[in-house]
DNA sequence: AGAAGGACCAGTGGTCCGTA
DNA sequence: AGAAGGACCAGTGGTCCGTA
């Protein structure tokens, strides 16, 4: 199976493919898991690579060819290749079973940092526009350097949740057991991680984008649009209990 | 005519048609030039506002209703109108005649700054995304604000030249200077306005978008891709050239 | 059911080129 | 000819939803 285990922080691998992969091969030139699956497949690896099953049509002019249907085909049909599900892990704790840990998460945060490191100092060499963010510019990168396994609707998943670990630590880790004691899924870790840096943002003027661009890590990401909608409404139910507080105003309702 | 001075700075109002508007209009919410056109046309302004001869066709909709020519009808035949286009101008001299000066191009930048920072003020209100840079979003503002004037490739075309200005602004007037009595087109001025700015790059480690955003009035604009590319060209002749005079390395040409 | 990510889509930066 | 700007287009940020 998949346990050799590449890197100290988890089980990669992928979810349905016992193929070994290098996961720091960023700036190796590719080579990565996709290309050994097609391979290893045996058959349609002429030509460009062909459709997945259940990929969705929106070129039509390679489909059909031979009018052999791939849904019908199991013996040489391979399955479409995802990463492992993340579980609420504690700081520290290895993932076991197919199943990677938030460890790995943060770990991959870093890795998109490096490769926009890569792309800006390629762009500042060739006198370029320099991205200040990872951008799809650096998505594109990190999966031609061989880092399949970074992806953009992922990354921009648990965005907020690297911003605790980023913002604070401790309280990052400690909703991690506590959260891994109670047996919840990520789903839940995930969702509990908008209040704490909500009450960031309140202690320092709600201004989550000031927040996001002090910090070096953090600087780098676009601030979630769901994080940013809760800092604003929190904003103002804040003002509204301290101003009917005072005095209840024509447009509040005092309580 | 159009010379009844709307603004100290310029001749206004557009190269085809006597109407005259409020250039200062930003925020009064709309009323601007098109829509006294399209009234004075005395047709077609029923519905959605038709449209203009010589216009591309994207839409096939609404072609061609009643089967009627518009390149016939010469009555109510309004032509597509534009701004008075620019000439060189020394500082603080007013264009004579259907022109505008270039104390009134530079003012445009600072226009778009009043919108941006109206734009912002309203992100941050409602707890949006803020523009750091004058987007497509401003210009669509400032459109809609009665702006009529200001798009995004005019003033993305003269960004260098405003940029000089901001910079260094004895150095700008001079060539201003300069152009107009030589009785150069506003293109030999623009293209000469390049040269400048990349000296001052060199000065200043070649940074160009460092430049930019050290000046508080300048940052908010892209650093338009030719002067960059200029700069970059720049900076590898001179890097080769003082290498070279010292030692005429293998990739270099020595000289 | 919970979760990963291909693929889509509205609106962007950039500027060409049909127009005046 | 020189110049203004509508309109286009490739690639973006954002995330949905068919998939596993």
């Amino acid at each position: 199976d998949t346990t050799n285990a590449l890197d100290a922080l988890s089980q990669e691998g992928l979810s349905e493919e016992p193929v070994q992969q290098e996961k720091e091969a960023a700036g190796s030139g590719g080579g990565g898991t996709w290309d050994l699956v097609v391979a290893a497949g045996g058959r349609n690896n002429n030509k460009k690579q062909r459709r997945r099953k259940g990929q969705k049509v929106v070129d039509h002019e390679d489909d059909m060819e031979g009018g052999e249907d791939e849904e019908n085909g199991d013996g040489g049909c391979y399955e479409r290749q995802r990463e492992h599900p993340f579980i609420v892990t504690e700081p520290g704790e290895v993932a076991r079973g197919k199943k990677n840990g938030l460890d790995y998460l943060f770990h991959l945060y870093e890795q998109c940092r490096e490769f926009l490191i890569q792309v800006q100092n390629m762009a500042k060499e060739r006198g370029e526009k320099c991205p200040s963010k990872v951008t799809n510019q650096v998505f594109r990168y990190a999966k031609k350097a061989g880092a399949s396994y970074i992806n953009k609707p992922k990354m921009r998943h648990y965005v907020h949740c690297y911003a605790l670990h980023c913002l604070d630590e401790a309280a990052s880790n400690a909703l991690r057991r506590a959260f891994k004691e109670r047996g919840e899924n990520v789903g839940a870790w995930r969702q509990a991680c908008y209040k704490p840096l909500v009450a960031i943002a309140a202690r320092q003027g709600w201004d989550i984008d000031a927040i996001f661009n002090a910090h070096p890590r953090l600087a780098i990401w676009y601030v979630p649009t769901k994080l940013r909608q809760l800092c604003h409404a929190e904003r103002n139910s804040a003002a509204a209990a301290t101003s009917s507080s005072v005095s209840a105003g024509p447009d509040h309702i005092a309580f």
